[in-house]
DNA sequence: TGTACATCAGTGAACGCGCGTTCACTGATGTAC
DNA sequence: TGTACATCAGTGAACGCGCGTTCACTGATGTAC
């Protein structure tokens, strides 16, 4: 038995992976206000230098901590959906909840994907994780019309509509600009959302 | 002549004002990230101990900024919509672009107005200047029914419609997710943001 | 009008803290021959 | 199959930095009498 009880293995095996897990939770509890590496090192209980070996510096576990953070918005809006009628209608309301379930669960990763310094490498599996929900996001809409995702004209005037809505419903609502009568219970938003998304606005001109 | 040439006076006539500036320009040109009391304080040419007998801590400053950047997001919306037609539609849109453009003009003071952190007390002046905007967009939407501003059923319903649609547009903006023709030019946005806060859904079941 | 005293506003030195970075190191793993 | 060596992964002590806080202080202002 070769790898019987490693006790405490001098190598790690996936401390990349650790450091992730351990940036994901410390995000979490604390925000990223404070967020360091030396918290995340000690929350693994590694010595603090190790994850430059990985991500270099803080600018780096960041980028690895918005491509994971894309990927659960996405995973959130695919799993609400699955729970609801197949109607194109109701699943792009859904795909919406589920946007608002994640930044509602994990206010911190969500507002870090967003506000990603835009420095001067973005990072390209960042850049492609956040297509990915776009484009979940313009299949969404493109059901409506029964068509091929962002094919006819207007297309992604509609998929900004449709973006634009729900995150700003989700950006309000971690704002603690929603009204009362929404806060508290689970879900509560709902109808809410259901109105503020689909409501026209009378006299278009032009 | 008793108050001529004040070279250096040891009291500073109005530091809680020029500390709020100070507070102010630092944001714009720094961001909320690192912002520190000392560089604030230097930067007036006071002792760093100073903006303690006026804000506390560094909260305290933080707080008044906040107050002082929902004015200014106010007043961003009332001058564009000095500029725009007397019509109700036209005036609305304005007040969204007015937005749009307060948001670009100083980011950071705009994230951080839309991100406190929800301490104990959130500040009564804070949250009045944050009502005074709301109850603007209210009385936006109000002028297209002619109406007084929340009096008719679901018009609360109506002002969220129109402050997620404004509020995620601008957060998106921000964040660089809007196609890359509409960044650059000034103004560039506003095409893109007519068509999408006026955009209709089809397929509204129930 | 003048004097005494309390309060307010700002100073500047000192402190401890957590941070990222550097550096010489050591244990483990892989590869060449 | 064995040995040598390079590379990778992680350690731990040390450093300097900017931060907020504390503290005793001093200059200016206001108020009582």
């Amino acid at each position: 038995m070769p790898k019987a009880s490693p006790k405490k293995a001098y190598h790690h095996g996936d401390l990349r992976r650790a450091i992730i897990d351990a940036g994901e939770a410390e995000l979490a509890e604390r925000g990223l206000e404070g967020f360091s590496l030396r918290r995340v090192s000690a929350r693994v209980g590694v010595s603090h230098t190790a994850p430059a070996h990985h991500f270099g510096d803080a600018a780096g576990l960041i980028n690895a901590l918005a491509e994971r953070g894309f990927h659960r918005l996405l995973e959130a809006m695919v799993a609400r959906q699955a729970t609801a009628p197949r109607d194109a209608y109701e699943q792009l309301i859904a795909s919406g909840l589920g946007y608002l379930a994640f930044a509602e669960q994990d206010p911190a990763l969500f507002r870090l994907i967003f506000s990603l310094p835009k420095g001067p490498d973005p990072g390209a599996a960042v850049m492609a994780a956040a297509d990915a929900a776009f484009l979940h996001l313009a299949g969404n809409v493109a059901a409506l019309h029964g068509a091929e995702p962002m094919a006819h004209p207007g297309a992604y005037e509609e998929v900004m509509a449709c973006w634009t809505r729900v995150h700003g419903f989700a950006e309000l609502m971690l704002a603690g600009h929603l009204a009362p009568p929404c806060a508290g219970r689970a879900g509560a938003h709902e109808a809410l959302f259901r109105k503020v998304f689909g409501a026209e606005f009378a006299a278009k001109v032009g």
